[in-house]
DNA sequence: CGACATATTGAGATCCATCAACCAATGTGG
DNA sequence: CCACATTGGTTGATGGATCTCAATATGTCG
């Protein structure tokens, strides 16, 4: 799967002048302090956020409790995917983590784009493909994995992860209680 | 998110005759038995399966147990999807519940006249971001309900679930034991 | 230093899995 | 058509995993 990467990267390079021309007219970078919201809970998400550097979340509130659902490194796409796709008001929020330099993409912009280079249809598709694995592989893993299993499986898979980012927002990402990854940690 | 099956079934309705002609000459109708594989293990997903009737089941096995990942009904489209995107073997079975008709469609076939047609190209990227929010919903569950919380939603948004589907195949659907579920029944 | 966020540890409660026994419906071979 | 196996579901007892509440560090930053 880390090979899709791989191959939208290899795509986006072999992309003709006039499309890549029409993408960057259409982006334009921004920085956030940390603790900033790219994206609030309610708003519509109209942009895409690509991470240049800094760390970020995506996250929402159920109980008056945050919920972590996805971590965002350099070079990862940050939207809220239902509220950008349906353009309807998110669920979610888009937080800075530490500060951090995006590339914004407008939606609208982009799918006037999507029209006019179907290249551009292409590379939405595989951003979407990608998206739906990734999401995919994660439900797999709450759906057969134990709390430990998967906190195993981002400090081999993801060690930057568990580097970077405080504990209580790991264990909301675990979808288990702070007090149980601690344990876990001391165990292990 | 239902409303985007009508934007979907409205776009295809909207497709011109040459691209429509294109979609059904790579499509063909079959028939199955109850309990015939669709998709074995380690076989490549080379296929996409849209239900015409009957019920099927994707699922893959850990340890030895069933682990059902999807329910299909009419109209729904079956396939293993990183497998199919990827066009690599497949962790997932697809399984025919009862008798079922499907209409296949072949993934090669598929993916040349989307080069060709660029409407398709949209078409399955409205397929790919449906299934990323049907998958997100999913993982949405998992991470902040309880089974019982699980078992109630299905209850209510997906009555035909439970009637038609055995409540061993539920249990694994909603990641518990057949018995937990049997328990969470008697008290609701 | 003081204050606030972050992390650890303990004790008790709750949810859920597992193992095992049992029951009901269905189907199959003789 | 009966005897028996098979499938699907229920119920009870027990143990393990995880949550919650609470107390106590340990930072970290103004």
């Amino acid at each position: 799967m880390t090979s899709y990467i791989d191959k939208i990267n290899t795509y986006i390079k072999t992309l003709d002048h006039d499309t890549l021309t029409a993408l960057q007219s259409i982006s334009s970078d921004k920085k956030y302090k940390k603790g900033d919201l790219l994206l609030k809970q309610h708003e519509i998400c109209g942009k895409s956020y690509l991470l240049m550097s800094g760390i970020a979340r995506k996250y929402y509130l159920t109980d008056g409790k945050e919920i972590t659902t996805e971590l965002y490194f350099e070079n990862d796409l940050a939207v809220s995917f239902d509220s950008y796709t349906l353009q309807q008001p998110s669920r979610e929020f888009i937080e800075a983590l530490t500060d951090v330099t995006v590339s914004i993409t407008h939606y609208q912009a982009f799918q006037e784009a999507k029209a006019k280079y179907p290249k551009l249809l292409a590379l939405d598709l595989m951003l979407a493909e990608y998206y739906g694995m990734w999401v995919e592989n994660r439900l797999f893993q709450f759906h057969t994995m134990t709390a430990t299993e998967r906190y195993l499986e981002i400090l081999h898979k993801s060690p930057h992860i568990v580097q970077t980012v405080p504990l209580t927002i790991i264990a909301s990402y675990l979808g288990i209680s702070l007090e149980t990854l601690s344990r876990i940690r001391a165990k292990v």
